[in-house]
DNA sequence: GCAACAACCTTTATGAACTC
DNA sequence: GAGTTCATAAAGGTTGTTGC
């Protein structure tokens, strides 16, 4: 609205309805094209007008602005409904989107996947380091990340009582994460498989053998506390995963940024992040030849257009299709091949 | 009428910079 | 160091269009 009326609002500002119904989709695009130009005077042709943010910068803005609609559902038909929804918005940001696929824009902040050789760097450079937070615990996050192909602030949340052994396969374990990003059901997180691997590098297994072993020494997981955090010993339900996963990400980082891990990682292009573990995990598991699918489900990534893997007909608990995923993930054929690929009638 | 696809919309998380 | 804000990314739901 300060921009709209050329003076400026404090936070505490508060408008009427009537007010805000006034606002038209040329307003709002107009607003988009300052944001992202500098200017409301813009030619889409003109090759050497370049915006300097990303669409998904004016997407949230849109967003932000479509929150205080009054009418928030409807499409703009002309005369009424939501401003943020017409063509004249969705025009301005198409036009920024084809300008990042020209060049012609902000770069992206995107993180790229780690390779295995930095990946290996990493767990190398881990215990390389002295306290037993930066050595034992990360390594085993690490692993337990990769090989459940998780988030980062998933794995903060593991509690002891995640892991059990596994119901069927006296050589496995089973671990409940509960996935926090847009799982609003039970069904939704079901108990997936964890496998060993004669690489230790990448045993899940081993890593959690490790750090389970110390960490008792450190005051993790005291006797009686089986439904502690598995990571942190902090027991608030809210700040312990968060602390825990504050720390991971700085260590991580600081890996990142040493001098060891730069002269491995300089050979390959891109910007890293936490989240470049768990595109690693993906692209890993896809080249040993999980499908695409499979490394959804292992991931719990939603098919794009089908609907939930787990779906109301399917059952959470998918051990064909997860299993061979964490097999690769453990770079070794373990299974008995009943398990690998069982039947799916 | 329906399925496949594309476009649009919403929610949630990350990371850097800044403030207290 | 913890909390906040802002810019950005990721993930997935919803709706509209098209072709059979």
């Amino acid at each position: 609205m300060s921009w709209l009326h050329k003076r400026t609002y404090t936070k505490a500002a508060r408008f009427q309805p009537s007010a805000l119904g006034g606002i038209q989709p040329h307003h709002v695009a107009d607003y988009l094209k300052w944001c992202a130009y500098g200017t409301t005077d813009v030619d889409f042709k003109d090759l050497e007008q370049n915006p300097t943010c990303r669409s998904s910068t004016l997407e949230q803005d849109k967003k932000a602005i479509s929150f205080y609609m009054p009418i928030k559902g409807a499409t703009w038909n002309g005369t009424s409904g939501n401003p943020t929804k017409s063509d004249a918005v969705n025009e301005v940001v198409k036009e920024v989107k084809k300008a990042e696929t020209q060049h012609r824009s902000k770069k992206s902040c995107a993180t790229r996947d780690l390779t295995e050789t930095e990946y290996r760097k990493v767990v190398h450079e881990l215990y390389g380091k002295g306290s037993f937070e930066s050595t034992i615990r990360t390594a085993c996050m690490l692993k337990q990340q990769v090989h459940l192909i998780t988030r980062t602030d998933d794995i903060s949340k593991l509690k002891y009582s995640d892991y059990k052994p596994h119901p069927d396969f006296p050589f496995a374990l089973s671990c409940k994460v509960h996935w926090s990003k847009n799982i609003s059901e039970e069904r939704q997180c079901p108990d997936q498989i964890i496998l060993g691997s004669m690489d230790t590098d990448f045993c899940a297994m081993l890593g959690l053998a490790n750090y389970m072993e110390a960490s008792f020494n450190y005051g993790y997981g005291a006797a009686g506390r089986e439904n502690a955090f598995l990571f942190t010993p902090e027991s608030d339900p809210k700040l312990a995963p968060k602390h825990c996963n504050a720390a991971y990400r700085n260590i991580l980082k600081a890996v990142f940024l040493s001098a060891p891990f730069l002269a491995v990682a300089v050979l390959v292009a891109g910007v890293l992040g936490s989240h470049s573990i768990r595109k690693f995990a993906a692209t890993l598991a896809r080249g040993m030849g999980a499908t695409a699918d499979e490394v959804d489900i292992r991931g719990r990534w939603k098919a794009r257009l089908s609907g939930w893997v787990v779906d109301a007909y399917i059952s959470p608990e998918q051990p064909w299709i997860d299993a061979p995923v964490a097999e690769k993930l453990a770079w070794v054929l373990l299974l008995p091949t009943s398990y690998t690929r069982m039947p799916r009638e």
